[in-house]
DNA sequence: CGATATCATGACATCGGTGTCATAACTGGG
DNA sequence: CCCAGTTATGACACCGATGTCATGATATCG
């Protein structure tokens, strides 16, 4: 590979010529620079980066990890869902910057962070990311601390900069906008309980009936460990059934995700239950090839992991560039950004016909049976 | 960060006995071993790559661009599919050999990939990979010759190495188990003609079919564009409604991939036909969050994408390592490697009973009904 | 026309490891 | 006790780009 002493040679100039021509430092006669374009062309010049970055003590080299991409225990259906898109978003804020980013998985192991960490490091990475396969906290070992990180779709206790889905608000205000829709009864099939959108977005879901005076009704609420490998499907029936056989069952089902849904579609299909018309089923995360390819589509909040990354992008350039306000201390407890991503209504809820909603009176029990 | 000079002055020794300690070389006394081992401790001491690689002349660093990351026009809903796992699989393949993946997307546009792969020269990366989004035909821009490339899920002209699924296996094995399990009326809803998955598939779906002795039946197969935005759902309810009107309808419906299997459980059941007990559905691809979802889950041929991964990974490093037959000169055609996926049988396609198999003839119509 | 400002260019040191070669400190056989 | 043969260590150059400073060549102005 051409060296800059190649092409100087080349173009009958000095090495720190070609080097101007390249960054347009100090000034450059004209005849010059064409020859030594010329140069670079005729020996297919590329600068080497790592000359470069040991001089200018900058490596231009962003730092990826991620959990998401490989099969961990509890979630493994999960897998490769968010990180892409999360991904595809830190690269568009940085791409201006001209920053590069490495990537490396930790084959969901915890035991294999530090390590990474550490390669990184030996690139002498600028700033680094970690991005969790699903919203939940974590540790990180202990980084100089004058490497910046962001965390993505997790949070520590160490008050490191995050950004995090707004499960809480998605969820509230998609069950807001199923109470305009007319519907009364809403049932709600969360996730795990130990999982923090297991807890966030029932939280939004229970602030919606709230503000929409519809009394919270713990007959339609379950937590169904859906994706146990054998029972999990078992499991999901059997929340549908007991909710069904309810004297005021409910009219529309949210589930705690779209994966949750495609399988709440089967059951109802299988117990001959028409969605739409019979009973409504909306879902989460706007896991698209899914919420989009269900017939009919599914009504869902969008989780706007694109987005996600981009403001994660953001927030590590403008650590590099020192404006942080942890860093400088000016405030101390950094809140994490949640960001918010609008309902996709689509046509697995039905607006409730007028009539409909006069059968209801707002505390949800049907009054007049014609 | 500290440098092996702040590690010599610390421990009372020389740089060039700090670089022995690190890498084994020459010979260190035991308690020189130790000191140093200790000073690097002190100091947080992480090697430079940069001044590494420049000296070596070896940077350590696997280029990867996708375009797969990204959404594309034509095939907006299939993103983010088979990637992560062929990321995972190669870092798989790449670990042991110490090297570092870097990572960048074209953001679906072909005019990018020229930029990324001068990105990638500069940091003087030691191979590349080219993940398609989907098993296709691609043309790069011309790399320095001592630069190895290898394909994955895509292939081109110049016989560059490409590490490619085996389409039409994957279909042939899946069709062969159908027959076996007794169905002799099968209809194929192929993807796209011009896609290379639209082609060899219903290839393979056809060879199982003759070496079954069944007829190929030109109104047991259509090519659906079921993702169209609008018009996808009513096409594809148009072909099934087509097949399920034939005097002798199929009794397995064969689907173009995982997807198209999600939209027709949805049509079918629509129409108020039960999967499996009235009609089986196949899929192919293996894309777990739909086939194990699904309800039933989905029979379906497992596209290796971690296994490809793998391959492109091992592939790489041996073109690296000069163990290349092309460059060599040895074989001058470099034919693709086509790795095959076991065929997974689930619910979603029943096993025909005895008397249902008997009442058909291999030709594939009814006898004697009784 | 000479003095000074500006432009164009080059020499040289430097970043942080590591290869090469030299040298110093031992060990053991005769 | 001396010399060959190891073992342990250091001095120095080098990889390729670039910051600093110096210098030669023009341009500008009083």
């Amino acid at each position: 590979m051409a060296t800059i002493y190649d092409v100087a040679k080349h173009a009958g100039v000095s090495p720190k010529t070609v080097s101007r021509v390249m960054n347009g430092d100090g000034p450059v006669g004209e005849k010059t620079r064409a020859a030594v374009e010329e140069a670079m062309r005729a020996l297919g010049f590329v600068r080497s980066n790592a000359a470069r970055m040991m001089r200018a003590q900058k490596s231009g080299i962003i730092g990826l990890i991620t959990g998401a991409i490989s099969t961990t225990g509890l979630n493994h259906k999960q897998q490769g869902l968010p990180d892409l898109f999360i991904v595809q978003g830190i690269q568009r804020a940085l791409e201006s910057s001209g920053m590069t980013v490495m990537i490396a998985d930790t084959a969901g192991r915890q035991d294999r962070v530090a390590p990474l960490i550490d390669t990184f490091l030996s690139h002498r990475v600028e700033g680094l990311i970690y991005v969790a396969e699903y919203h939940q906290e974590v540790s990180l070992p202990q980084l100089p601390e004058d490497t910046p990180l962001v965390l993505v779709n997790c949070f520590d206790t160490k008050g490191t900069p995050a950004i995090l889905p707004d499960d809480r608000r998605g969820q509230y205000e998609l069950v807001r906008r199923l109470i305009a829709a007319g519907h009364r009864r809403i049932g709600y099939l969360a996730l795990r309980a130990d999982m923090v959108a297991g807890q966030l977005r029932p939280q939004g879901y229970r602030e919606a009936l709230a503000e929409g005076g519809i009394p919270y009704d713990p007959a339609l609420f379950a937590h169904t460990n859906f994706d146990l490998p054998e029972a999990g499907p078992q499991l999901l029936w059997d929340s549908i059934d007991h909710m069904l056989r309810l004297a005021n069952p409910p009219t529309v089902i949210c589930c705690g995700n779209d994966q949750m849904a495609l399988m709440v579609y089967g059951i109802l299909r299988t117990m001959g239950r028409l969605v739409p018309d019979e009973i409504g089923v909306a879902g989460f995360d706007n896991y698209r090839v899914i919420s989009e390819t269900l017939y009919p589509p599914l009504t869902t909040v969008d989780l706007p992991y694109n987005a996600m990354g981009v403001r994660a992008g953001e927030r590590l350039l403008s650590l590099i560039a020192g404006e942080d306000p942890l860093l400088s201390g000016r405030s101390p407890t950094q809140s994490p950004v949640c960001v918010a991503g609008p309902v996709l209504w689509r046509a697995s809820v039905a607006e409730m016909r007028p009539t409909n909603i006069l059968h209801m009176k707002p505390n949800g029990r049907k009054t007049d049976e014609v």
